[in-house]
DNA sequence: AAACCGCCTTGATCCAGGTCAAGGACGACG
DNA sequence: CGTCGTCCTTGACCTGGATCAAGGCGGTTT
């Protein structure tokens, strides 16, 4: 395990950075006018994390959401005997924590840590809610964004109560296929390291191990270290 | 199981009635003047179910949710090979299928099913969606309650990946105390079949059977039809 | 180049919870 | 009052995935 530093960057967003016009083109701020926009970039903060670094524990106060311009972010629950579970790996372009905001509890209900160097801007709960009692557009886009998300944990309960290790890995394959070629067949590329996709799959890094090869071993797909090159869609996919 | 009969009463809703009074004083519509929920009520209808009938199935087309007013609904996940996971049981008082409104693909992720005769007053998406934009109190309220419902699934999320059954089953038995007596001991009440139960903490009623029957065999509780009484809370809360 | 370390794989064994099959309890209905 | 159906319990057995224990392999430190 890696050591986190104990003083996290933050800096002051600068307009004129590229992460300005990355954080303004998310769908979310989309529909904000220059001036509404500007109000709520003033109070947002840059920060870096290294990898390994966390950038809050389940449990800790939230004052802010954060989006993520660079790097990976994990979010995970993490059980009293120490198991881990993650639930999302937020990619570059995506937002996390927004829902936060609105809860009695102001606690963040899971932990997030860099699985990469990464960069993120923080936004604070305050000033975007004061955005959003002036602005009805963004309100909505707010309401879709965490109905899109509860819709993916509804999935993921699913995923957990009725399907088994095998599916779930079958369909995290399929989920991330870069190349879909003719037909039957395709390449997918597993980025991440393979403790972190057994985690995402509730299982054990050494069930994830044996179920690779035993979809190697039976001619679905062969394995060259990060890329999965799939021979037989129909035969990968679960019947569903 | 219990056969549906093809037709669902469906009428428009009685201002005098009882049931505009509860709906009336739900969080979600507390903030509006008596003009801005009339003109959604004039929209809502009355739906009454048998026991064991279907309101939807998932992946029906969603043009409403709705509001429980007698009665119990649980909200579950079928898998391809008919297992059943309950998400969800939904008492009087409360909604259920708001977020769906804001999906792109505006079908419901699950299947709604009465387990009790239950009278419902279904809120049409359309007309809902005409209120939120010219109130953004009641905006804010939807924000929280889809906060809340993301939080939920989180912890369903947690206790499936990294709690056995044994702990799920405690959780929901505290989670049912009727009655906090003194100090270490309580009475929770189990109103639901026991294959209902079974179902929504991802187990099989055989062993929710046996975890309750070596509960008891421990000293821990006694069992009497739907009563729990539980001699010691100490031992029966999976240290957390 | 040796020693070490983080990450993954493999094998052997274990166990929580599922499956299958057989009753038991109780209410509904002839 | 039997008999039927539904729901629950119990027993015997099975199995998917966890656990425990050894390596293997590439990278970086000395």
């Amino acid at each position: 395990m890696m050591q986190s530093s104990l003083v996290l960057d933050s800096l002051p967003m600068d307009k004129s950075s590229s992460l300005y016009e990355s954080v303004r083109n998310h769908y979310l701020f989309s529909g904000l006018d220059e001036e509404n926009f500007d109000r709520l970039a003033v109070e947002m903060k840059v920060k870096e994390l290294d990898q390994g670094q966390v950038l809050f524990h389940r449990g800790d106060p939230a004052d802010s959401f954060y989006y993520v311009d660079t790097g990976l972010i994990e979010l995970s629950l993490i059980s009293a005997t120490g198991d881990k579970k993650t639930l999302e790996v937020v990619d570059p372009g995506r937002t996390f924590g927004e829902a936060v905001t609105f809860m009695q509890e102001v606690k963040f209900p899971v932990t997030a840590e860099a699985l990469q160097p990464s960069k993120l801007c923080g936004i604070p709960n305050r000033a975007f809610l004061d955005m959003l009692r002036t602005n009805r557009d963004a309100c909505m886009r707010l309401l879709a964004d965490l109905s899109r998300h509860l819709h993916a944990r509804v999935r993921e309960i699913e995923n957990l109560s009725i399907q088994n290790a095998r599916h779930r890995l079958s369909s995290y394959i399929m989920d991330h296929i870069i190349d879909a070629r003719d037909g039957d067949q395709a390449t997918a590329r597993l980025e991440l390291p393979r403790h972190v996709i057994a985690s995402r799959l509730s299982i054990k890094p050494e069930t994830l191990s044996r179920l690779l090869r035993s979809l190697a071993d039976e001619g679905i797909v062969s394995i060259e270290d990060r890329v999965v090159f799939i021979h037989s869609l129909a035969r990968l996919r679960p019947y569903d």
